[in-house]
DNA sequence: GAAGTTATGATATACACTGTATCAGAAATG
DNA sequence: CATTTCTGATACAGTGTATATCATAACTTC
């Protein structure tokens, strides 16, 4: 039975911590499909049985991983939104990722299982919503400049990841504004009065 | 035994039709982890061990489907490639996806397992460098623009079909200059002289 | 159109992985 | 320290994969 408050069982959380690892090491290693729950559970130093007692599959187990990186990473952003503070999100996000990069490549070549996409489009069209209308006369629709910045940031993002990492968050994070924000601004977007 | 030329026999490609029609169709219907092997053969109306015989397994068959996609729409590319008349390509591409809805939707929801992105990038990435070069003091380096234009390219098209083909081809290659081309070319790139 | 080749369908089988159940023992909480 | 709760080990049924075999049907070539 799950404790309703305050004390965690301490082994429980070791437990789920170690499955989220061997998870995210297995998945860099072999590939997610081929990552198989008794190959997982040996990696984790956990019996077979255990992990049904923690999820009820392995795609259950990414799901949470995916659900704990973006309420972490949202906790870091959420101050920056309503001081609309734009300008230092894509820093903060680069940074994000570089804190966590193994996470994130896991999560990144997974979407389509994990619906990445879907879940941060819907975030990120919130957010413009509340500070952006279409631009009238432009031939781009705010639904589609709205899934055109997210998408291409999270692409940014992977290829961040992919490439190894080689600049710093900060240059990113103008690599971002020049290549994607400014110009979707530009073209379709304008500011709330 | 495959046959080295001339007339494949009509009941291998017959049922090679099948076997991808029913991919396509349970992969909407299901998703494609989803779908086995039995049911495959089942819906193609074919025997459960031929399957076998034409693919190594699900993800062989997926692979040739996109194998044989892009060599369809690269054949027609190319001729607007070699002629430089790069405003027809986002046209092109839209129609192309228009015509293939179902295949498309099946390929780009699939991504990471066919290496769609990957290869996609490659092929932009040679495209981009026989045309234009490096902008000098460009704050986006060459590399990652082009991954940018393929990959926001790839989620333009994505989105077109997820939405149910909502504007004509001509329309959303408009969006595509508008949002993708001309920002990433004037940013970015420069005409090679 | 006939002969020979080749793919197919049906069936059986070995193997791998999942998900659940059980129970004794270890660990944490209060 | 006593009780609760989690864990490890094991067994098991169910499902799906991949291969092998053989008689039959379909196709190609001449």
């Amino acid at each position: 039975m799950t404790r309703r408050r305050g004390s965690p069982d301490a082994r429980v959380v070791k437990t789920h911590e170690r499955l989220a690892q061997a998870l995210v090491a297995l998945t860099l290693e072999r590939g997610y499909d081929a990552v198989t729950v008794r190959e997982l559970t040996a990696r984790a130093g956990v019996g077979y049985a255990t992990f049904f007692r923690h999820c009820s599959s392995k795609e259950a187990l990414l799901e949470q991983l995916l659900t704990d990186t973006l309420d972490d990473l949202m906790a870091r952003l959420t101050p920056q939104l309503v001081t609309s503070d734009l300008a230092r999100i894509g820093t903060l996000v680069f940074g994000h990722a570089r804190d966590h990069a193994d996470r994130y490549r896991v999560l990144l070549r997974t979407g389509e299982i994990t619906g990445l996409l879907e879940r941060c489009t819907r975030l990120g069209t919130e957010t413009l919503s509340a500070t952006f209308i279409p631009k009238p006369g432009s031939v781009v629709p705010f639904e589609v400049a709205a899934h055109h910045l997210v998408h291409s940031f999270i692409g940014l993002v992977a290829w961040y990841l992919d490439a190894g990492l080689p600049h710093t968050p900060e240059r990113m994070g103008e690599i971002l504004e020049a290549l994607i924000l400014e110009p979707t601004y530009r073209v379709a977007l304008e500011a709330k009065k």
